[in-house]
DNA sequence: GTCTATACCAAGATAGAC
DNA sequence: GTCTATCTTGGTATAGAC
């Protein structure tokens, strides 16, 4: 599949890198890396494949940058979070950033791939590090107990794991589908099912 | 990379399909489904590369073939850890019989690859009917109330998680990351650094 | 049942024009 | 800054011998 591309305008390069950045995002969300093809971020991008490889080096180095930029939005998210006040004790506050950034196609997803990938050297080093990064921030800035740290973390990987499997789509066909979908994600659950199977797929969103 | 392959000794296919699964598992844990060729399956196995393609018809059916060997065995083991006498409450016995399941090298992470991978249409297939499996066993026969099911596998999936991303890598050196292990698998933490770490990783095992 | 040899395609990366 | 063209490698799958 080669990309079709117009002659394309010319922007600024940090510009264009957030652009790959954030399509790249979105396929590394869908098909992990290795399954990922620099054409199809390109492609998503709308720019070409050897530009792609211009910008970031490498696939891996693309790779690294948009799980770097993925903790950065995930801590920033938290952060803010944190700071603001809205009603809820901490952890509420922080899981529905994190349920919201769910609706964010693919950063979370990224990231999950990144995580199981302990194997590949660099790519292990930057989930390891991220993720002690969050569980930092948990237990330092959020001041929640080790223990409902790693309780916060388990049921992110919960989500992220259903969301990967894409188990919205059995959310109408099978009741223990739901159900689970129900107990992982509560309130948040009707946002999520807009974003994966399009707008009128839950009961109602208010009303 | 071609595979150096002495004149292997004859065997019924039962066997040697059961040997290429179980060297598959591995490497599929190790780099995921796109990141695994079926040469590295073939050397982990000792057989050459066209045999595995031979046996299994493409490199999707046999990742499908890892998937559901390792479903078969996470519940076997549930259900010989539901049916035993050992002390402790169900979830408690159940969750010592996963985190045993972790010293088996691969065969829950090549879960986990396939449960990030619902975007492929067949692999989702499994993966979302394989944990769906697990979560009915947990509710069903188990007896345990949605909450704690969802709850268990919130775990399940953050163990993965931490296995996958070699977080057992940093124990020695980042006290966050022997601190998020401690909590997340308890009393057997020591098997698993030493499954992974190789022996005297830890304290001690017992004296 | 198992191998060797190989066809064939996909994908990452480079060269160089505009 | 961005593209087209292309080189090169590696990887799945097939053919066919033993």
């Amino acid at each position: 599949m080669t990309t079709t591309t117009a002659p394309t305008t010319r922007m600024a390069s940090d510009e264009r890198r957030e652009l790959v950045l954030k399509a790249a995002t979105v396929v590394f969300g869908q098909r992990g890396y290795a399954g990922t093809t620099t054409d199809a971020v390109a492609a998503a991008a709308g720019v070409s494949q050897p530009y792609v490889v211009r910008i970031f080096g490498t696939k891996e180095k693309l790779f690294l940058a948009v799980l770097k930029r993925a903790l950065d939005l995930l801590l920033g998210s938290f952060r803010a979070a944190l700071a603001s006040d809205s009603p809820g004790t901490v952890g509420y506050r922080i899981g529905a950033a994190y349920v919201d950034l769910l609706s964010d196609r693919g950063l979370l997803l990224s990231l999950m791939h990144g995580f199981v990938l302990g194997a590949e050297p660099e790519i292990g080093r930057v989930a390891r590090c991220g993720f002690l990064d969050v569980y930092r921030f948990l237990k330092n800035e959020a001041g929640l107990p080790a223990a409902e740290a790693a309780d916060f973390l388990a049921h992110g990987m919960l989500m992220n794991t259903l969301v990967g499997m894409r188990m919205t789509d059995d959310y109408e066909s099978d009741p223990d589908a739901r159900e689970l979908l129900q107990g992982a994600l509560q309130t948040k659950l009707p946002l999520l099912l807009e974003v994966t199977n399009g707008p009128g797929s839950s009961a109602s969103t208010a009303s």
